[in-house]
DNA sequence: TATCTCGCAA
DNA sequence: AACACTGCGAGATA
């Protein structure tokens, strides 16, 4: 049994050993010395840890860990050190089991004390690459936005009426008086306020009493365990199981907190659905840890599953325990597998009732807190978990009403909103992702909630106001930095700056934790207003933004360029080694000169730059290169004959070359025309796309009649050849796209070298048998029929449909049965034989064959171009032709089939423009690709 | 001991 | 090329 471990460990060692290697070491408190590997030398030492680790609490990770540096080379060392993460500790624990099974064995792991290498390449491991980091933002994304679908179905669930009617049977007279209290009581706010809340704990009472918990709801989970299965989760909830669900009072916490709010809503109470999301958190830009210790887990729990268990949590010493609590939270529970989720004790749903009275949103959670509050202003909410809770992050909070109102509420909840909840939101990260999420939120709503906004919203967005106000000053420097409403100086970005730099713009002061000695006796530094914090541009920074400074204006700041820049631009303009940096106050808006006369005005480069919508001239109007190309809109302009200008939309700064990197690409985005002329471009530019559209789809029907075309011949001719030579037959593994493609790569030259395809039925068919799949098997003697061969691939295929004549739209490629009992000779033998002659001839024919193909096209090309100068095919021409390079082989594709169909078509002239030359291995490849496609898309 | 700040690396 | 940002270890502080 432990040789069978060994070699589970082996493997498991062999598919995790390169990556494990970087993220071992960081945790390393110390880095290895030498006295630890002393220690572990000999190898009863490791017998030692284990065993003591086995007691009770002296199981101590980071010894562990030091033992595994120590040893790192030796693989199976490597395994146990990654007790690091959960999975891996439920691993070694196994682990561990075993080897105190095995006793002695243990001894022939050796440690391998040659240490230092490892720790060279860890620490690059640790943060994520860019391509994951935009993974995880769209993830996230992902999640906000099902959540919140989610979050919509519930709630219009919670309106349903059969519903709303069971739930509200069994609530009592006295619950009901207490919240709808008769009209003409003549009690003040307050008292009918008190009334209500009691009402409504009393209801909450009743409600949490009836509930039994049987499943687990929404958790929030991190990176590495996005993809692990979560058990006891309900599943294929429809509005009716839900129904059910809530009537029978057994279901998640979530589907109970639900049936609460529709409880409320039964009593004609305004309540909203209250939803705290909990997608991954997109900030957290660490390595996922051990996607791999689970795999091994599985790897061994067949045999040891059972043990493993029981043995486990007697493991679990306390120091593991901190261990996985720190880094799992509470996930762990040693009584179940370890996709377990321990449920926070914060919930994830939960209800607002709005309190007219008192003019306040009630929160209750009649499920998991069985608490009602009305949010502090001053203190954490009830309903907010510490930051540290592994399955419950209060993020964002989103309220339904039962309008379909949808609010994001989360000011309410999270006492730090603005130093620390605000940051792990996707629309602080940028102005787009806050479009964004504003965008979501609002079309979340019901039409008739999206810009309506009542009474009652606008109390809450003086309630969010008056937070953010009290929310006050942070209590720790790292929440200063990119604070909305403070901030302190030695945090300032390298262009921002304090205006005007005096007292009025300080706010405050803030005394740092650490400010003792290091501060130099300065206890306290003083705390900035962000709004008197302005984040300088250079004048052309702003001109990019459609700005330009006021005249008279002088820079904030003067930053001058690095040494090496001076350097190297110092003998073209002096002028430019400083940078002059200035603040928005300081620019106004760009207003450019406007279209005089239809006369577009353009700068020196023969352009016009449009950054932004103002800077479009008077009069003036760009047509956007998104609806149509640049070329057709340059040669709509020229046809009507208007003045127009190429518009700069922006530039690409291409890969910084060192001395004159500011080569900017300029990005050209359209032309600006007078707007007068708009309309006529419009027309003229549609119709030139209709033209070319109808080309192309004549270019399609010709592609296709091609195709057919194929296919009869290749049917005639293995008729012919059938009825000639006998059938043969061939296996089904050469199948005809291949033929097909190969036969494409040769068609054009071959049909338009010779008119005939009779004349070409050699190496016609050498091709059409090509095998990706060629053995090497030599059979000089079936030299001779090669050509015959060939052909037979089709003429197999259809041997069997020939009879009933050409059934092309069916069973052409489904059956491929070839009849063994006409076999002349060996399909096998047959193809071998054929492919070993091919191979002999044919490479440099292909080739020079092409080639000389090309050529000929390209001269017929000039010659008929010359002619055509002005026609409006060429316009776009040159435009195909960048197409064209890009693939080739469909234009050549093209180009043989107008040739082989159309050859008096002057068309031909400007395809076989576009093909151009052909060059090299890379283009066969091309083609074949582009023709599997047409082959599959006709078929 | 837990928390915070700083400096470093990338 | 410079910058922003983060995670981590080390040291300081209460």
């Amino acid at each position: 049994m432990f040789d069978n471990y060994n070699k589970l460990l082996k493997q498991s060692v062999d598919l995790s050993n390169v990556k494990d290697d970087g993220e071992r070491k960081k945790r390393r408190k110390n880095p290895p010395n030498n006295s630890l590997p002393d220690e572990i030398t000999n190898d009863s030492s490791v017998i030692e840890i284990i065993d003591s680790s086995s007691e009770e609490d002296n199981f101590d990770s980071d010894e562990f860990e030091d033992v595994d540096i120590n040893a790192q080379p030796v693989d199976e060392l490597d395994v146990v050190n990654e007790s690091e993460d959960f999975h891996s500790v439920a691993f070694t624990d196994q682990d561990l089991e075993d080897v105190q099974n095995a006793e002695d064995d243990i001894l022939t792991i050796k440690l391998n004390n040659s240490t230092e290498e490892v720790k060279v390449n860890k620490k690059k491991n640790l943060i994520i690459s860019k391509e994951e980091r935009q993974k995880r933002i769209m993830i996230h994304k992902f999640c906000v936005v099902s959540m919140l679908i989610h979050g919509q179905y519930r709630n219009s669930w919670c309106n349903n009426r059969d519903l709303q009617k069971v739930l509200s049977k069994g609530i009592s007279k006295e619950i009901r008086l207490l919240l709808e209290p008769k009209v003409n009581e003549g009690q003040t706010n307050l008292t009918k306020s008190r009334k209500f809340l009691d009402g409504l704990r009393k209801l909450m009472y009743m409600y949490s009493s009836k509930l039994r918990i049987t499943h687990q709801g929404l958790l929030y989970k991190d990176w590495s365990e996005l993809g692990k299965y979560q058990p006891k989760k309900l599943k294929d909830v429809n509005l009716a199981k839900f129904k059910e669900l809530i009537r029978s009072h057994r279901s998640s916490r979530d589907i109970a907190a639900q049936g609460f709010v529709s409880l409320l809503r039964a009593l004609k109470l305004n309540a909203r659905l209250v939803f705290s999301l909990q997608p991954p958190d997109f900030t957290s830009i660490s390595m996922a840890r051990e996607p791999e210790g689970h795999d091994r887990n599985k790897i061994n729990a067949p045999s040891t599953h059972v043990k493993k268990e029981s043995n486990f949590s007697k493991l679990l010493s306390s120091k593991s325990k901190i261990l996985q609590s720190t880094r799992f939270g509470k996930q762990s529970n040693p009584k179940e597998e370890n996709t377990t989720f321990i449920d926070s004790e914060y919930p994830v749903f939960w209800a607002e009732v709005w309190d007219k009275y008192s003019r306040k949103w009630i929160s209750i959670d009649a499920v998991s807190l069985k608490t009602i509050e009305q949010v502090p202003m001053r203190r954490r909410s009830k309903f907010q978990p510490p930051l540290n809770d592994p399955r419950n992050q209060l993020t964002y909070v989103i309220a339904y009403d039962k309008f379909g109102g949808v609010r994001d509420v989360t000011r309410r909840y999270a006492q730090f909103y603005n130093a620390k909840t605000s940051r792990k939101r996707i629309d602080y990260r940028s102005e787009e992702d806050k479009i964004w999420y504003n965008v979501i939120i609002r079309s979340m709503n019901k039409l008739n909630r999206q810009d309506s906004s009542n009474s009652i919203d606008a109390l809450e967005a003086k309630e969010f106001h008056d937070r953010d106000l009290c929310e006050g000053m942070p209590n720790n420097m790292i929440d200063f930095h990119n604070h909305p409403i403070y901030a302190l100086k030695s945090q300032l970005k390298q262009k921002e700056v304090v205006f005007p730099d005096s007292d009025t713009s300080v706010c405050g002061y803030f005394r740092p934790k650490n400010s003792g000695k290091s501060n130099k006796g300065q206890s306290v530094i003083p705390v900035i207003k962000r709004s008197n914090i302005y984040s300088l541009k250079s004048a052309r920074a702003w001109y990019m933004r459609g700005r330009v400074i006021k005249p008279g204006e002088q820079p904030l700041r003067v930053k001058n360029r690095s040494k090496k820049e001076e350097s190297d631009t110092l003998n073209f303009d002096t002028e430019d080694q400083d940078v002059r940096l200035y603040a928005d106050f300081q620019t106004k808006l760009y207003i450019p000169p406007p279209i005089e006369g239809g006369k577009v005005p353009k700068n020196a480069y023969g352009n016009i730059d449009i950054y932004t919508p103002s800077m479009i001239p008077e009069n003036g109007y760009l047509i956007e290169s998104s609806r149509f190309s640049m070329k057709i809109a340059e040669y709509a302009a020229k046809l009507i004959e208007i003045d127009y200008a190429k518009a700069v939309v922006s530039f690409q700064f291409g890969k910084a070359r060192k001395s004159f990197s500011h080569l900017a690409k300029p990005m050209e985005g359209g032309i600006v025309i007078d707007s007068q002329y708009k309309d006529a471009l419009v027309e003229v530019m549609e119709s030139i796309k209709e033209e070319e559209q109808e080309y192309e789809r004549s270019q399609l029907k010709l592609s296709s009649l091609k195709l057919w075309k194929f296919f009869l011949t290749n049917l005639r001719i293995s008729r012919r050849l059938d009825s000639t030579h006998g059938l043969i037959e061939d296996t089904p593994t050469t199948d005809i796209k291949d033929a097909y493609i190969r036969n494409e790569r040769e068609s054009h030259s071959v049909t338009r070298n010779s008119g005939k395809y009779a004349k070409d039925i050699p190496e016609y068919s050498e091709r059409v048998s090509s095998d990706n799949e060629r053995v090497n098997c030599a059979d000089p003697e079936i030299h001779d029929q090669s050509s015959n061969d060939a052909s037979n691939h089709v003429g197999a295929d259809e041997s069997e449909t020939t009879d009933s004549g050409v059934d092309m739209a069916g069973g052409f490629f489904a059956e491929d049965d070839p009849d063994p009992e006409e076999a002349a000779f060996s399909p096998i033998e047959a193809r071998h034989s054929w492919t070993q002659n091919e191979r002999i001839k044919s490479p440099e024919y292909e080739v020079s064959q092409e080639e000389v193909n090309v050529d000929d096209f390209s001269s017929v090309y000039k010659d008929n171009a010359s002619d055509s100068d002005t026609s409006s095919r060429k316009a776009y021409s040159s435009n195909e032709r960048a197409a064209a390079t890009s693939k080739v082989p469909e234009k050549k594709f093209d180009q043989s089939s107008c040739e082989t169909f159309n050859r008096a078509d002057e068309d031909i002239s400007s395809l076989s423009e576009a093909s151009g030359p052909h060059n090299g291995e890379s283009d066969y490849v091309g083609s074949y690709e582009s023709f599997d496609f047409q082959y599959s898309d006709s078929e």
